[in-house]
DNA sequence: ACCTAACCGAGACGGTACGTCTTGTCTTGCC
DNA sequence: GGCAAGACAAGACGTACCGTCTCGGTTAGGT
């Protein structure tokens, strides 16, 4: 995620001078993600990230071009954010398969504020809201369409579901409930999705 | 919506002193509502509210406690919130008649960037969270328990749709599509849900 | 002092309607003089003054040009402003007597917190300065000019001490004392004082 | 004046960060007292300097504890506030020497104002007047005190003239035509000052 | 016994300034 | 050239007062 900001050289000129210090990214990150949890998103700032860091402001600028990527780096380290695709067999078990993966997401320890931190900002910053779409949200859309291909070319499935339909139904459900109505992602909420896009 | 911040006073005794300026509330609904649709929720400040309604900064906090309220406030002079539950004749049928009433009202103009305004600072303040939830988001719920409570008397029902999964899926598209994904709120949408949540 | 503020009627018409509440008055230079030696007068505010007062701002804004007014028949309500002119005698006894006098007031309980208060104001509000000179500096200037005047009739009077330059020596130091260098006003000031403008 | 709020560093280790602007500086001096005499000194505001400073207010809070302390430095910038104390050949000619500074002082473009300006503000904060008194009035004394003392090692001195109450004296008439009776400093009242205390 | 006028308390109004906080940029010296 | 430190211009925060205004209610003299 985020290469961009990486700039790995590539096969172009050898880059100068002292090289990027690890340690400081790391206490970035780990700092920013501890901020979010604790005080909120609203009282995380690149001051207070930069502080709790010890590292200085311009650090964080020099490699970020926001506070949302800064999050959205944070993300990838706190959670495995590449989405396998095993095929399980039928249209019913790789939908399970996808939401128990999305509900463990939404359930570990500090990853449900950072998405929630994620998707705010993205809708404060629409630089950062295009980012988001196309690296996180677009991503998962992506393989679910996958799934769906899959389980047409099987005849697996339940007429008049397209890709992008099943996604908006799941995906909506998974952030309105991190967002609106903060219930557990609990397994009732997978067979009730289940039931619903696969067919009784 | 938050009759609490305007004419408390009721039944008891008169209110003493110069009484409120409506005119100034108006200004301030309208200003809120303007900045937000021409520059982004990010760049709506009270003072900049203030300014730009010919107010004085005090004449918002004396009556609205956050930003939020005041655009809570502002949503409800743009579209009329209360959810009418005329009896439809059928499950389907109501089911139809809410969700078109939903999509009218994020199509109105300025009101899509007002609710995803609403929902950002629900995530950013949780005492307004708490407040948006009650006053808009699970009226909307409390209304389709209604219509789900009717359909199962008549049996009209799909089996094990419950009240509240079927708001979790109605409204988390609906969001999904306003803050996510920005796509139109068309009929094919409304059919679509329809045909999930009423069976084929 | 302040005439111009009771408007007593004269020659003309009856006033109509509610008269004057001399209770509200007494209770504005009250407050007004406490908060001045309680707080200073820096955080002396017309609002606080009313509030303290149990009293609407408008009644004092009615009655008074400006804060400095106020305090300014607050210092005449605490102490005796007339400056009675006996003749003692000779020169020395009678700057004597007037120093006596002005040091007796400088000592009073709130009087010199009262006097420090206004001479700032004198500074702050050019307009009420000029009401200060006219009604409380000039009057003691003119006093000590009497005394001045009988003391050279006599031939009293140490050569080449004209009455305005008396004056800005003896009030200068009265002054200077009470803001500059807080310094008791002893006897030992008055008999310096009197030994350099009366001779040995 | 105010050294400590510069560069108290000294001899210690070396300061890190972006060192202090001294443009900066300059224009918040030059900002201040030109609005101090333009308006005067009730209508200065912090935040009116930093505007015509072209400066943020931070930093002006940064190096200054109260817009007092702005004005000490600005006076300390307008007037060369050392007072020197050539040995003139006798108490009369020091003492007309030193009056003559003073009055010059007085007298200088912008430099009555900012004085008012600073005795009213030594009257409204308490902290900032032991500042002043230390660092302003008490320099001017204790340069008095010294031409006393010479006078009086000479036998120069009148009788009963303690270098206490020679300042009184002088600096009372100075302060006193200053904020009381806006009368000119000329050479007649140095005379008339040297006369009452140098003898005829 | 009304009527009219002026006063009173309360408190909302459009403003301005407060002193603090954060933003994103910049400028040092060290590594 | 990266980095920690920290100053910089800008501007929003929520509070306190300014002086004005607008209510309901009170208290007199004039009729």
């Amino acid at each position: 995620m985020s290469e961009g900001t990486a700039d790995s050289a590539g096969a172009g000129r050898r880059r100068q001078g002292r090289p990027r210090s690890e340690g400081s990214r790391d206490a970035i990150l780990r700092a920013a993600t501890e901020l979010v949890v604790e005080l909120g998103y609203a009282a995380v700032s690149i001051e207070k990230i930069a502080q709790r860091a010890g590292v200085g402001k311009q650090t964080i600028y020099r490699w970020w071009p926001s506070k949302g990527d800064v999050l959205m780096d944070a993300l990838a380290r706190k959670a495995e954010l590449y989405i396998p695709l095993p095929d399980e067999g039928g249209w019913a078990a790789g939908l399970r398969r996808m939401l128990d993966d999305s509900c463990a997401l939404a359930r570990a320890p500090q990853v449900g504020e950072l998405l929630r931190a994620l998707m705010v900002e993205a809708q404060l910053d629409p630089a950062f809201g295009e980012r988001f779409r196309a690296e996180f949200l677009e991503r998962r859309r992506a393989a679910l369409a996958v799934l769906v291909e899959r389980a047409a070319e099987r005849g697996d499935l339940p007429a008049a579901l397209t890709a992008g339909f099943a996604a908006d139904v799941l995906f909506g459900v998974f952030w309105y409930r991190l967002m609106a109505v903060p219930q557990p992602f609990d397994d009732r909420l997978v067979e009730d999705l289940v039931t619903l896009l696969a067919g009784s």
